[in-house]
DNA sequence: AGCACGCCGACT
DNA sequence: GTCGGCGTGCTC
């Protein structure tokens, strides 16, 4: 077994397998399955991942291993063949599907340099180059312009060499510690040895008497209030050892985490936790689909079976969608499990992260609370994964490996034999469509705790508003009730959807929305070709000049944002006190833990933000939520709209009247009638369900059926549509005859940087060979999307972002 | 992905 | 005749 199969790091088509290498006799026993090496490769040095070992090679011009990055191994057994099976699942390489479950400080760098070997003179233009030194850039040559004949010339003489060098980022941080090095006995010798002008030397082997552990030095030297100066003797005479220890960066260091002991649960949590209990008690797989309404408690429930998978000596994994945006979910996992608990989200710095991450792979932590990529956590003992809000889209990755974390949850859960628990109080309807099927168990969780009732939602129909001479942003009903909650000193949320809000086209008189007549989606105006498009089929139409249904003028595509919100609330009622939460505000690194606590402590009247304060969000002194524009997801040209709509006004709602004082919210919409504001302003999900399963049915889309989505894009736009039009054809030639396959389409955004996109979907419920006929297509792209600003194609098996 | 090699046109 | 442009094929 002295051969190493090597992935090597380099993302190609050709490279996409292993590649054999020696290891040497001086790393035999170190170099195992998911260790990185380095290892020549062609002229240069990369990095790589050992996958296996062998006794020999097919290949009879095996090179040696370079060096050997890992003491133990980076990769786990499970997680190499977990990137085997993703990369199989995404079509992407291998090697891509191993980094991307890693933190990104572990990719390794590369430099390029020119070393002169000789210390005779060269080439004049080089030696003016190297200016003396010995090593320069490789890229300062480039930039010269002195020919590459020159050099080559040189390199054949041996007496210039092109070295090339893998650097890995990854930074420990260390500490300089210090600890006594002879027994009790010994210092008290030393003790008596010492002059008595030795004052602080007296002190330093008086502490140690006292504490035997270990130290950091400077905290030593600050707690006697000495100098290094009266140290250095100290070691000098073997009395004490300096050293220099790993510290982890703790991104919560100077936090204090009150600690909290299980609730009593209460009927419907214990009927739910029962099952999970029981298959982690049999070490059993099985997907649990938690239904629980906003406030129902699903978080004790997480904690108490996380708390059992503790117990049993066993690992859990816990992921929230964008963590950082919920402080007060880290603060309950810290303050219920203490040091056991890593944390893993986007806000870290890469240091932290990585720290984090070895924690982990030390098993220094036995849970890990963390966003998307947290699924790959290098645990070996998985007794249970929970997915928190279960149907957020943050939970698909959008590019290159393109997976999602339910799906790695589903494959880990089995491989390890242990449950997964998907948490949401409006699961995406995939998965109750699968719970309703018996797929996944449902336990449900319709009450809230603390005999809270779910606030009363009233809608405001900003048609009438209009009718009624007010052409405001805010209804008169919202502004009085804002005021009157300012007048209570009780506090406010309001909640503006950007996203989209520019692109749709509404008849502010009717509230009719133009839609495709093919896609039951609304359609999108472009500017710039004053047309609507619908971007999923290839229908396109002029801007109306007036309505089609009431013939009003007032027909128009619609645009705001937070800060004209903001603007308009402080004329309207100038003694507010207004927090804005969006991507302008909480840029800045702890922005957003920061507005939030401003928030808490009563030091606002008003949080107006997007998206981000949607969730989490616990205030007590919350009475009222008001949502500016309920309609502005509901038209994005996306199937999933009155999901998405559904889902955040459910959860935008859950944000008011969460303890003692009731709630209430407020939602402005042209559209009370549609099924999906009306039934969330119900909390009626099933019903919700119901409704939207009819249209996901009528219209062939998931969970009905599957959707691929290829996008193409090209400089050239007439190329585009070519290639576009060829996959179509050949997909239409080979998948059955159950398969719809759509396009050539123009994607949403169709010109990103000079580059044209379509797109071709595929809608299809069972196509067995539909992965091997997308390699073809690649396969026979390949060449041309090789080049440098060539052809682009990718392929997403389970889109979410159809744009 | 890089890199070397090699085949072609445009020059000293 | 040589320099340097880019297409082609390989990397254990």
């Amino acid at each position: 077994m002295n051969i190493a199969n090597v992935i090597v790091d380099v993302p190609s088509q050709n490279t996409n397998r292993p590649f054999d290498y020696k290891i040497p006799e001086k790393f035999e026993g170190i170099v195992q399955p998911g260790v990185r090496v380095i290892v020549p490769f062609g002229p240069r040095k990369i990095m790589g991942y050992v996958v296996s070992l062998s006794a020999e090679s097919s290949f009879d011009k095996v090179k040696n291993i370079t060096d050997v990055l890992d003491v133990t191994p980076t990769l786990t057994p499970e997680l190499l063949h977990l990137g085997k099976w993703l990369s199989q699942q995404t079509l992407s390489y291998y090697i891509s599907c191993l980094q991307v479950m890693l933190p990104q400080v572990m990719k390794a760098k590369y430099r390029k340099e020119l070393w002169k070997l000789t210390e005779a003179s060269l080439d004049s233009e080089l030696d003016a180059l190297f200016d003396g030194r010995a090593v320069m850039d490789y890229e300062e040559f480039e930039k010269s312009g002195v020919s590459y004949q020159v050099l080559r010339k040189h390199i054949h003489e041996g007496e210039v060499d092109v070295h090339y060098e893998v650097k890995s980022r990854e930074t420990k941080k260390v500490t300089p510690m210090v600890e006594p090095q002879v027994d009790e006995m010994k210092l008290e010798e030393t003790l008596i040895d010492l002059s008595n002008q030795a004052k602080k030397q007296r002190a330093i082997v008086e502490f140690f008497i006292e504490n035997k552990e270990p130290i950091p030095k400077k905290q030593l030297l600050e707690t006697l209030s000495t100098t290094a100066a009266s140290l250095k003797p100290l070691v000098k005479d073997g009395v004490i050892r300096e050293y220099k220890q790993e510290v982890f960066r703790d991104p919560y260091e100077n936090h204090e985490f009150e600690r909290t002991t299980p609730f009593q649960l209460t009927e419907e949590q214990a009927a739910a936790i029962q099952p999970i209990l029981k298959t982690i008690d049999q070490r059993q797989h099985d997907v649990f689909l938690l239904h629980g309404v906003t406030g129902s408690g699903k978080t004790e429930v997480y904690l108490q079976s996380i708390q059992k998978v503790i117990d049993e000596g066993n690992e859990a994994i816990m992921l929230v969608p964008e963590i950082a945006l919920t402080p007060q979910m880290v603060e309950r996992f810290k303050g219920r499990f203490g040091s056991k608990v890593a944390v893993l989200h986007s806000a870290l710095s890469a240091g932290e992260k990585y720290d984090e991450w070895r924690k982990i792979q030390r098993k220094e932590v036995q849970v890990v609370v963390g966003a998307r990529s947290a699924i790959f956590a290098p645990f070996t003992k998985i007794g249970l994964i929970i997915i928190d809000e279960e149907h957020e889209t943050s939970y698909k990755q959008e590019d290159r490996t393109r997976y999602h974390a339910r799906d790695v949850a589903v494959e880990r859960g089995k491989t390890h034999g242990c449950p997964v628990v998907l948490g949401s109080a409006t699961p995406a309807l995939e998965s109750y469509a699968r719970a309703v099927k018996g797929n996944y168990q449902l336990l449900t969780l319709s009450k809230r705790m603390n005999e809270a009732v779910m606030p009363e939602v009233e809608l405001v129909d900003m048609r009438e508003e209009l009718h009624e001479g007010n052409r405001s942003m805010f209804s008169r009903t919202l502004k009085e009730k804002i005021e009157d909650r300012l007048a209570k000193k009780e506090q406010v949320v309001l909640f503006l959807n950007r996203r989209g809000y520019s692109t749709f086209v509404m008849c502010r008189d009717c509230g009719h929305v133009s839609e495709c007549p093919h896609c039951d989606i609304a359609l999108t105006y472009h500017k710039n070709q004053h047309r609507l498009k619908c971007h999923y089929c290839s229908h396109e139409e002029p801007m109306p000049t007036e309505c089609p249904e009431c013939e009003s003028k007032t027909i128009r595509y619609f645009g705001t944002g937070t800060q004209k919100v903001e603007e308009t609330l402080q004329q309207l009622i100038p003694e507010a006190r207004v927090i804005r939460m969006d991507v302008d505000t909480t840029r800045r690194k702890g922005a957003h833990e920061r507005l939030l606590t401003q928030f808490g402590e009563h030091k606002a009247d008003i949080l107006l933000g997007t998206q981000m304060i949607a969730k989490g969000l616990d205030f007590g002194n919350v009475t009222l939520v008001g949502v500016m524009a309920a309609d502005a997801l509901l038209n994005l040209p996306d199937f999933r709209a009155s999901e998405k709509t559904f889902q955040l006004m459910t959860q935008v709602s859950g944000r008011a009247g969460r303890h003692e004082k009731p709630g209430e919210v407020i939602v402005q919409t042209y559209t009370p009638e549609h099924y999906s504001i009306d039934l969330a302003s119900q909390y009626d999900y099933e019903q919700f369900f119901n409704e939207e399963m009819k249209l996901r049915k009528a219209f062939n889309y998931p969970p009905y059926y599957f959707l691929t989505l290829f996008t193409v894009s090209h400089p050239n736009q007439l190329k585009v549509q070519e290639v576009t039009q060829k996959i179509v054809q050949f997909m239409r030639q080979k998948l059955s005859d159950q398969a719809h396959v759509l396009g050539p389409t123009p994607s949403a955004l169709t010109r990103i940087n000079n580059r044209y996109r379509y797109q071709c979907m595929v809608k299809y419920k069972k196509e067995p060979e539909q992965r091997k006929l997308v390699e073809r297509i690649l396969h026979y792209y390949e060449d041309e999307m090789k080049q440098e600003n060539g052809l682009q194609i990718t392929v997403d098996f389970q889109p979410y972002q159809l744009m």
